[in-house]
DNA sequence: TATTGTTATACTCTATAACTATA
DNA sequence: TATAGTTATAGAGTATAACAATA
């Protein structure tokens, strides 16, 4: 029925709107963290993906390239990734993460945590078990879209 | 429950994740748009809560004073709003929207309206009104919480 | 030719300190 | 003094065009 797609996504902004406001604002999640938001993207990425070129971090990530580079630069000389040539195509540039990498995912998955529980805490148990059955649902019909 | 708090956390950053990669891309939402995001959600705050003054907008879209400046400058030289002294104070600035804003709000409304239902379509018709049925009643839940 | 990554440039957003005008 | 809004400045994000090196 093409009047209930229309409804979802009405009801989807909506949705999202209120767990920007109520439970993740998005700036929140990157105020008082010291790594830039660019820069978690891509430790977040290398940390799922694994080592990979600039060129396929870009795209995945729709950085333009041309803003890797300093991007890079800067994880570089924080310690986070490692860099090499290619060995089969001396183009490419092979970005590594390091352990510092890990560390940083972590704290970072932790921080990000602790702020959703404390937004939910007031909420009871009842709501707070439906929202999970509810949330699981919703990620399994979510799965079906690609 | 605790660990159901715990669990929730987690299962709600995975469905905000989701919902951001597979139906509205945060960046995508601004892609190909000709205004702004900060002039949007100044032109949408003001739609939703009538005139204000510089000083209130900023608190509340958490845009700090000195940045509210080039904003209003601009919104003002592109019509979409206009300004005067606040009669009972003049150190307050009241900021008006136009009829302009009202076209801005409506054709930005659409924008994503249509950005979510193309992703949402591949869905079948029972997937849609469950999703209906799921985020109608998360937003309940939500809206218990402030 | 096409692709990888860089340089150069410009616009937007964000944050802080210091200022002025008014209350 | 306290508040409203501005100026100045610096850091970070984003976008496009032009380029050198390699394939």
């Amino acid at each position: 029925m093409d009047n209930n797609l229309n409804l979802l996504s009405t009801n989807l902004i909506a949705l999202i709107v209120e767990i920007n406001k109520k439970i993740l604002d998005h700036k929140e999640l990157f105020k008082r963290f010291p790594v830039p938001p660019s820069h978690v993207k891509v430790i977040f990425y290398l940390r799922h993906f694994g080592s990979s070129s600039v060129s396929q971090i870009s795209k995945d990530l729709a950085i333009s390239k041309p803003n890797m580079t300093p991007i890079i630069d800067r994880l570089l000389s924080n310690g986070f990734i490692t860099k090499y040539e290619d060995p089969n195509d001396r183009r490419i540039t092979i970005i590594e993460p390091t352990e510092k990498a890990e560390e940083c995912f972590l704290a970072k998955k932790q921080y990000v945590r602790e702020l959703a529980e404390k937004k939910l805490s007031p909420l009871s148990d009842t709501d707070i078990d439906r929202l999970n059955e509810l949330t699981e649902e919703y990620l399994s019909i979510l799965s079906k879209l690609n």
